[in-house]
DNA sequence: AGTTAAGCGAGACGGTACGTCGTGTCTTGTG
DNA sequence: CACAAGACACGACGTACCGTCTCGCTTAACT
């Protein structure tokens, strides 16, 4: 058994979601920058002690709850670039509708620049929504759908970019219709 | 006479100046939440009583710098679609290699959830980004370099949110490669 | 049978001594009021749960290791008011020597002050070293070696206060030569 | 002028007198040990910065309430020890009586346990009252009212120990008739 | 030239939230 | 059952920051 060999009282498993729960709720009403760990602790039914013994910092606590709120992107090989476009931006559409993630994106960007652990989460964000990207355009390039010797990573910038854009400055609505015209775009060869 | 008979001491002119550009530095390392006003009082070498007199509250004076740290882009017909992207995306590159606005972004956009006017003040930032972005589209239709029913808000936000997503998300290296190979995409049709 | 019929693991005989122990060096070191149950539980090398099931709390405990280190002085009639001082005076500087309890007695004065338990149990220290004391002079007034109608507690009082007051105030040695001194004033009449 | 050129807003006068005011009432009211700083800063309309930017603790701030409270003993040459000692103890006996210094006493040598600054202070509360006494039995030592070659220094202890020992300890009443008694004890000799 | 009103640096002030620590209770697993 | 380990609610601690205030000094414009 490689387990630690738990002792004393374990941690309670009520706690955990609901502060997180909580954070999330507080942090859609105030803001998290003027949410009050206090009133954190209140809310949550639960002590600031408590909050502190699983999380570090105020910072680390709000990065949990949306990491929690993290889902990944599954990627399904549909045949064509477009099919396969339509089907992913399908699922971003969907990860921005809700917004749960999103108000705390922000709070996620802005943190990141000065800890490195966010950082890391932040990347790990970032990851889940390229890789499958990455994977269309390889076989959209085997396929000859586009140049064989098109920078995939720029075209995944320009496939991602314009929502990101949207979401954090622009607040333009992001749904099917901002998808659809965005892949006539991107993937302009409309098989005839 | 519309003035009301200045008298007393005038306002020093060094100080507007000295305290907005200490608050973009500051907010630029530590973030604007974190920027403490004590702290930004001893950079400026200035008296808190002398910020407050001046900017009702943080928020004000944020505001107010980054209001300064917009420079505009200008625009200048240069013929072609081509041309006219690849010099406005040079200015883009230009305004991210410089640091003064770049680093309070995050900050700022993190700010603006929960900030009207700081919001406002985003939206002034990306305004100056879209109009010369929005003339240059629009002339590119007459001339019909591009369709003449494409949606131009989608073409500017695949042109700007790439820029964005970089900087913000990626941290990849913005500079004139990028930008070369992005016009690519959404100027694909080069005039021979 | 009056015992209840024990059930289940019977008490460690090793965790109150261990603990009291533990408290009075505690104690001595950083006093009562900055003692930390979780440290004093680390000290002796027990559990809190043990601790408060066997004292209610805190006070409970730092009274009983009082309790503990309180030695009753033995009072032995030598047959001469001198003699019997001289005896009783090398018993207390014997116990003012030895560290265990006085190390404490300043924080048992202080917590006395606002704890009526606490209170009680410095009564009991304080009676423990009056009453031989009370039974030395009683007995020299029926000798004839002081006069009848002294006020013998002020006497005690003459008597004890002096090392309270070294103890607690002056911090000058308490020894032998101090105790030889201060009977010279106390029993002045020395036998022809 | 060595005045370090004031600069800055004064600090308020209230602040001080108010502060101590409070932290003596409510010390006196639930103990030192659970006086609460929120609750002291309640009291005396005071923020609890403000506080600690005059006292760096809790400790600090006690001490100096005590020092508040110290009022000098004089000392006048009666002509015999007697009138002295009469004297001299009828202040020692207003001092206790008065009860603002005497409840926080406990605390203060229990503080001095571990503190050097407050063991200083206690050291000058213990000379204030000590050093009028030795005035009193050097000048009866060159009349001849007590034997040249005694040790004053035990005399001191014998006159004050008492009080300190009724205080702290057996909480008998402290008075002109104890302080009576007393003085028969360490001045027998009454000139006829 | 002297007066006066405002600007200014310094820093004290009342609040509010922070993150930590201590007490006494509790909930596990192990003997 | 007792016990070790340690999570938990509660509440005080001492610190940091915000926005206000009060000083003494400076700087022009108005007498």
């Amino acid at each position: 058994m490689t387990e630690p060999a738990k002792r004393g009282r374990p941690r309670s498993e009520q706690v955990g979601g609901a502060v997180l729960t909580a954070a999330l709720e507080l942090a859609g009403e105030v803001g998290i920058a003027k949410m009050s760990m206090d009133e954190l602790a209140r809310r949550a039914d639960v002590s600031k002690a408590t909050i502190y013994r699983r999380w570090s910092s105020k910072e680390e606590l709000v990065l949990d709850a949306l990491r929690s709120a993290i889902s990944p992107i599954d990627d399904v090989d549909t045949g064509s670039l477009r099919g396969d476009l339509d089907r992913f931006l399908e699922q971003i559409v969907a990860r921005f509708e809700q917004s749960s993630m999103n108000d705390v994106l922000p709070h996620l960007i802005e943190a990141a620049c000065h800890d490195r652990s966010i950082q890391a989460s932040l990347d790990d964000w970032v990851r889940v929504r390229r890789l499958p990207l990455r994977g269309i355009y390889e076989r959209a390039a085997q396929r000859g759908d586009i140049d064989a010797d098109a920078d995939i990573e720029v075209l995944i910038d320009a496939t991602i970019g314009p929502f990101v854009y949207r979401r954090l400055l622009t607040r333009q609505p992001i749904d099917a219709g901002f998808a659809s015209r965005l892949v006539a775009l991107v993937a302009p060869a409309a098989p005839s």
